[in-house]
DNA sequence: TTTCGATTTGGGAGCGCTCCCAAATCAGCG
DNA sequence: CGCTGATTTGGGAGCGCTCCCAAATCGAAA
């Protein structure tokens, strides 16, 4: 209210200390930047001076003038609901958060539930963010293209299913589906079924086409898929249709660990033993793969790398780097446990 | 690269939009902030170059103008990991940015996993958010006092240990767990034991000092204790040491439902029966508690809400709203089910 | 002592916007 | 047709910083 407190509010200006320090404005800077060509003397004083005004740098001011923020931002095109609910985005969260730290550039995350769209673009090519890293797009979305458009660094992770000069990070989604589904042969399955993710999603599409190529090369029929959003219920009811459609199963490769997980209940609730009756293989090796009986056999996707490897990409776009790569993919590996 | 795509690339600035409609920066910012006192000429004018320069006002510049940045933080006080692990952050984030959407601000949502402690109070300090609400602090941490200090609004999702000026939104802790452990003695438990939560939290104080009361008041003594931090496996642990040290317990007050359902997990595999032998109750009244067999008798807290509330608290500030209140206090209310 | 190159320092200009005040324009009325 | 008050417009100053260039200072060699 009163004036009494201002100092207290009003930060510290780099005039102010600057004049405390008796140096110049350019001083002060080349000190809180530590820029070389300061004498000891004086920088000794500006430190002193800093101390005593508790100064901290205006990062707005600064924003403006360099014209970086040295902020990235991480983009769930997903509401928050779903986004904790899944584990892969803690994992690429913890990727990218650790990659942003080590280059010291501050993290914003941002989710984008439908509506909101529109000030999330606008927040972005507003100039608050150097860089983003893209998320969980769904369908045709045209949003990383035009921020990439509006000036702002965008790498996605996982494949965009539109044409774009986006650069993506994406695990191998169709060799993870093809080596899960030439296990399940190898151990002799021979009646497969898959439960498919969303197929507005790279992910989705893939798994389902690796499942499909496997079969093809098996000389089995392709038509017991069922498909499901990428939840438990979704999960076991895409297997009870299954079932209902193909009672003769005796094994079923599911698109995710969540969705595995359901066609587990559905199964156990139905008196059907994993993997005597029907073998399951998940996809993601999230924890859930071990906390179910029996132990899920599953595709594992390097979640924290991929995180780390898009982040990377980002940076190394962000300082200017040549020639880097559009897309990168990153290996997955089946990993067997009790449930095939 | 070459100069010819600059146009692609620079954002229009506003001087150059006035260069366009033939009027001065003043008129433009008028008009991109819709203030009163244009002609509609001039209006018209400025719209048609706004459009055919793409024009975005640059936030950087603004906020550095204007010294605000109408966004807001909401800082969780624990590693990507528990965040994404605990419904109780999902309610709660739901709250926040639902209130801060409706008054057009943009949040941020940042994690401090312990040694990021210091840039994130730098890079809050530095003048890129209006506010911040604070969640789930543990202990003495300074920190919001910190940046209240240094001229950052703070609100304190839940109440804080250490004495401050900071406000603060809780949930009647004290209330729930008083209300779930009379309910206990009033369906016949006499030997009501408890698995309190983190010390370091007033949610973990509060609820285990509710159901102390609760006891005091029944004449019942109070040595049934086992802590736990907010995880199943934590909670399964606890049940086990409980057991161990007061095998006569009919009764269980959990102070959150990750805790109730490791308890339940625990005791199912020893073969006793909820409720039948032990009648449990959680805390929350997350999606958990109608999940599990049989369904948990809980304290519900208005998660949600409590994001709401403490999201306008901390507008109200901001805006310069007088006399506002240092505390508020959500009601919790037990809803009982089937495990008591 | 002079001179020249290297080091250190200072201050102007500018980043793109808002805010404020003064000037210009417009209307209405005697 | 002049005067007055309201409306509209323009431009300077400033937000706090960085960047760049010129001036000042220093040191060592001649």
């Amino acid at each position: 209210m009163s004036g009494l407190d201002a100092g207290e509010r009003d930060a510290a200006t780099l005039e102010e200390v600057a004049r405390i320090a008796g140096v110049s404005r350019s001083t002060v800077s080349r000190v809180v930047n530590n820029a070389p060509g300061v004498s000891p003397r004086a920088r000794a004083a500006v430190v002193e001076a800093i101390a005593a005004t508790r100064y901290v740098p205006n990062q707005v001011a600064r924003n403006l003038a360099t014209r970086r923020t040295n902020t990235v931002a991480l983009v769930v095109s997903e509401d928050g609901e779903r986004v904790f609910g899944d584990p892969f985005f803690a994992g690429v969260l913890r990727g990218v958060s650790a990659t942003l730290a080590d280059a010291d550039r501050q993290l914003v995350l941002m989710m984008s539930h439908g509506g909101d769209h529109e000030r999330l673009e606008q927040y972005l090519a507003a100039g608050h963010v150097d860089g983003a890293v893209v998320v969980s797009l769904h369908g045709m979305d045209p949003m990383p293209q035009r921020l990439a458009d509006s000036g702002v660094a965008v790498v996605l992770l996982g494949r965009p299913l539109a044409a774009t000069t986006v650069a993506h990070v994406d695990a191998d989604n169709l060799g993870g589906a093809l080596a899960a589904t030439r296990h399940l042969a190898a151990t002799g399955r021979t009646r497969i079924g898959t439960i498919a993710g969303p197929q507005d999603m790279g992910a989705g599409i893939d798994r389902l086409l690796g499942w499909r190529r496997a079969m093809g090369e098996l000389g089995h029929r392709t038509d017991a898929v069922a498909h499901a959003d990428f939840t438990v219920e979704a999960g076991a009811a895409a297997m009870a249709t299954l079932l209902a459609g193909h009672p003769d199963l005796d094994a079923v490769f599911a698109a995710a660990d969540l969705l595995a997980v359901g066609a587990l209940r559905h199964l156990t609730a139905e008196g059907i033993r994993v993997p005597d009756d029907i073998a399951l293989v998940g996809f993601d090796d999230s924890v859930l793969a071990t906390t179910t009986t029996p132990r899920l056999t599953t595709v594992r996707q390097p979640v924290e790398e991929l995180g780390r490897t898009t982040a990377w990409r980002l940076l190394a776009q962000l300082s200017g780097e040549e020639n880097l790569p559009l897309s990168m993919l990153l290996p997955t590996e089946l990993v067997v446990r009790e449930s095939s």
